[in-house]
DNA sequence: GTCTATAGTCTGATAGAC
DNA sequence: GTCTATCAGACTATAGAC
């Protein structure tokens, strides 16, 4: 386990460091990358994150990981019980975050890293994003709102397609 | 311009190139990593590919978004004018292919190459994928099919969510 | 066309001054 | 807590033997 008491200087390398790790991946982030957005030098990185990149990258992931779930949970929350209208909320609150892209951790950041910390994270995604989804087509379909088949497919598919509505159109 | 002339040898360094960087993106595949899939050193690989990573990785994916261009056009017609069906050929050629994360090109694999060969590429995945598929959905509501309103945002999130029927579910 | 060897660069990480 | 300096390792790329 990592530092549970947050100073606020180190709370800025975390946030830095997400933003730049959900953006771009794990290998396409150099510590230089962030301690450069933070205007300090590579080395100072390492009095508020001292496990290095690897430790760094799964406690941000993790931390974004167990935000999502809250924000699913409360944006649900407020929404009528009705399947349209709850993938709406969760589609909203995954606008509002950093860029998510459970395609490029699953293929490439998850290679990356130590097998046990890439387990732990795939777990954690599984458990924070993947399921609430699966759940909420599951309940429709047992209230008899939707015919949906695979509610495994229709989450990574649904989650995948929101998070990425797409930036790029700089052709 | 790169080299026309495809030995064997050369056609193998491509395939693997491709499969590579396509599963896991320019960054975390080294040139190290493509000479092992064929049993090679790592600087054999210059023989038939002169111009370097970059150059590899651009004419790879090149020649895999042309590959889709023609592979989407040729789906597409054999099935009857309907958007459904289409789109359903669409995705089936995709699932048929080298996964395609378009996400991760965008906001990873891009930034980290030459900028103009980044133009060059976007353009060419606009053409060959997202154009394509925005003229289907334009054409239905022509057709008066559909209600669809944004044909690119359609186009973008149908093409990632297909691209991402998701291998990874090993939780 | 493959290899070994190596130059030059980048990256993660450590040591120590202030 | 930030810096400079530095190291070991990995990377791309080149040179040259066979």
């Amino acid at each position: 386990m990592s530092e549970s008491h947050s100073s606020p200087a180190r709370e800025r390398v975390l946030q830095a460091a997400e933003g730049l790790f959900s953006e771009r991946g794990y290998n396409s982030v150099t510590l230089r990358d962030i301690a450069e957005v933070l205007g300090m030098r590579q080395a100072s990185l390492y009095n508020h994150a001292p496990g290095g990149k690897e430790e760094l990258f799964v406690e941000v992931t993790e931390r974004g990981l167990t935000r999502h779930r809250h924000g699913i949970e409360e944006a649900v929350a407020k929404v009528p019980v009705n399947l349209r209208a709850q993938l709406r909320a969760v589609a909203r609150w995954l606008l509002s975050q950093p860029p998510l892209d459970l395609v490029r951790m699953t293929r490439s950041d998850m290679p990356a890293i130590d097998p046990a910390n890439a387990y732990k994270l795939s777990r954690h995604a599984y458990e924070s994003l993947l399921y609430p989804v699966e759940q909420l087509v599951q309940k429709a379909y047992e209230r008899g709102e939707t015919r949906m088949v695979s509610t495994k497919l229709f989450a990574g598919t649904f989650l995948t397609a929101i998070s990425a509505t797409f930036d790029g159109h700089q052709y």
